[in-house]
DNA sequence: CCTGATCGTTGCTATTGACAACGAACTATC
DNA sequence: GATAGTTCGTTGTCAATAGCAACGATCAGG
């Protein structure tokens, strides 16, 4: 299969996508895309610790403990300090955020419905299959890059990441 | 087909794939992902006016121009005035844009045939025909809400939006 | 007890992006 | 061809997004 044509489509249903869902939760309720990522991930996962919840967005720690902070402060989120590990602080969905977490939801099902709505019946199977083959394919090639920094240029599995000759 | 696990399965892809391009770029030349996002529409359309090319990228006309300038100034794009419509400049890449352009998408197309790699071949075509609909199907989905605003909930074609019962 | 690692917070900075206002230029209508 | 409305690109302002560095508190392993 052609490198080229699978790399343009798949950062073009990104894109397309990024740009459609802001615009779908800017839309209902006040919640920015951040947050949105927050609380789809605390919904899907439950209870988890900053660090935790940071890493598994990609997003700094700083800025997520930020986010949750403001989002805590908008009774949204809930932080508990932990029993076990009196560093860490358990973050987990109060009340208002499962019902923002639900709407939402319901927001972006909608969304994804429209879109599925231009995919013929017969199509969406495959596509409903292809997809699954993508996310897992996006995290195993996540996870086989753990953190490249120290390992120049070759990873875990000896494939190599033809990262930047010194542009 | 369900809506939520199609819903969750095109964020997620969505979401993994944006943060690993993020990644993947910012280590080669020092592109951010707007830049990137610039260079690949003009790389791909030819010379664009600067509205019409915010208007492809959905993004705010000011920020474009910011964003152009900056490129502009650093050498990457070129902008001329038209003959045609004195308003309107036309924007292209320089020389030095194409290089970049191409060097981008090498950097990009070696990352997504990464990430296939993780796909077993026979499902390659699965996954190739499922994303061109994709991107057709959002493609015609964003087309079809042109400018919501006045319409109430009804757009071009009555299909309901059902955006937001206010929240 | 000491060393190193991890966790969450905070300060600082840069990028990204929306919105509004503006002057210049175009279009259509009378 | 004067006028009103529209579009185009620029600029100012503001908020959201995000990374980095430093810090104190806590933990884990010798």
């Amino acid at each position: 299969m052609d490198n080229r044509i699978m790399g343009m489509l798949l950062r073009e249903v990104a894109r397309l996508h990024l740009q459609m869902q802001r615009t779908s939760i800017a839309c209902c309720s006040g919640t920015t895309s951040t947050q949105c990522f927050i609380l789809t991930e605390l919904g899907r996962s439950g209870t988890l610790t900053l660090a935790e919840l940071g890493r598994r967005l990609g997003l700094d720690k700083g800025w997520t403990s930020r986010a949750v902070d403001s989002m805590a402060r908008a009774g949204l989120l809930l932080k508990s300090p932990s029993d076990i590990d009196r560093r860490t602080i358990n973050i987990s969905l109060s009340p208002a955020g499962e019902a923002r977490y639900a709407e939402l939801n319901q927001a972006l099902n909608e969304h994804s419905g429209r879109v599925m709505r231009w995919i013929p019946d017969g199509d969406q199977q495959t596509v409903h299959v292809a997809l699954r083959l993508l996310s897992e394919a996006l995290k195993a090639e996540a996870a086989s890059v753990p953190t490249a920094e120290k390992q120049e240029g070759i990873c875990d599995d000896g494939i190599e990441l033809s990262c930047c000759e010194p542009c």
